[in-house]
DNA sequence: TTGATCCTGCAACACAGTTGCAAAACTATT
DNA sequence: AATAGTTTTGCAACTGTGTTGCAGGATCAA
């Protein structure tokens, strides 16, 4: 149903004290629709009015701090913003590891959150401390093997 | 010695039948200099002469292709170039392992090649196709660790 | 020396992202 | 409902990164 989503993600808002603006519902109305990272221009072109520029990036900068999505930097230097839940990371709004895997598909080209894989122990040279290991990955994603039927 | 590292910065260019002009063997002699990626603002900042922004972009693809240098996107979207040798890899230019881990430094904000570093096998969701693991760390390198004697 | 090829610099452009400011929208209070 | 105060938005302008086309210069091969 439209309008129970629509409800949603008011209250999903609201419970952040962001006052629930058309851009607001707009934007995160989109990130609920959608399962992988969406780029400024991907936003703009998708959301159903036309909105400055600066509104949006305000408005996406704004959902970062609440913590409702975050930065992924495509390994081509594209800025995309995932959404914490409602697809990407099987969970809802704000529930997420913060170090997880994101993985790119080389067909469509979109990226997803995959919280389920275990960031593993390596191996590191002594001389350097490491705090933090991240993981990305290339393949095909779900949508695209059962499209093309591919098996490389 | 400084004149024989010019001649192999001279010999390295000629083998690969790419001109030794003045940009290239500034551009190249740099990175022969230096143990990290560069991006090209800090190309432009820290070669000899001044050429034109265009000119060392141009040069930059040039190596790419040649197989001597590789871009490396920053956490934060900021493209940078590293020499597959002389410092980063432990190897010779063009020798180096494809798939490496990238190591960024919290305190300087280096970007460090670590080709020792085995990329492990990991358990994956059956339903996307995984083909490569890319890994990057944050942490701190060598030298700042030496310097400030951080433990954490 | 001549022509062909390659390299460089310049102008111009496209795109992402940021900042300051003024108008508009909203909230709370009376 | 009118007011004052705060938020939000749109616009203009600007910075930084990267690209393209073109013309002049340098280089190479004969």
């Amino acid at each position: 149903m439209k309008g129970s989503n629509d409800k949603r993600i008011d209250g999903t808002l609201r419970d952040l004290k962001i006052r629930p603006t058309k851009v607001r519902k707009d934007v995160l109305g989109l990130f609920s629709r959608v399962e992988f990272a969406l780029s400024h221009a991907d936003i703009e072109r998708h959301i159903k009015q036309k909105f400055d520029r600066v509104t949006i990036y305000r408005t996406l900068e704004m959902f970062e701090k609440s913590g409702l999505i975050h930065k992924v930097i495509d390994d081509t230097g594209v800025t995309k913003y995932a959404s914490h839940g409602y697809g990407g990371c099987d969970v809802h709004f704000r529930h997420h590891k913060t170090n997880h895997l994101h993985f790119k598909c080389t067909e469509c080209g979109n990226i997803y959150c995959m919280c389920s894989v275990e960031v593993p122990k390596i191996d590191f040279p002594i001389d350097f401390e490491l705090k933090i290991l991240k993981l990305s990955a290339e393949g095909i994603c779900k949508k695209c093997l059962s499209k093309g039927n591919k098996t490389t």
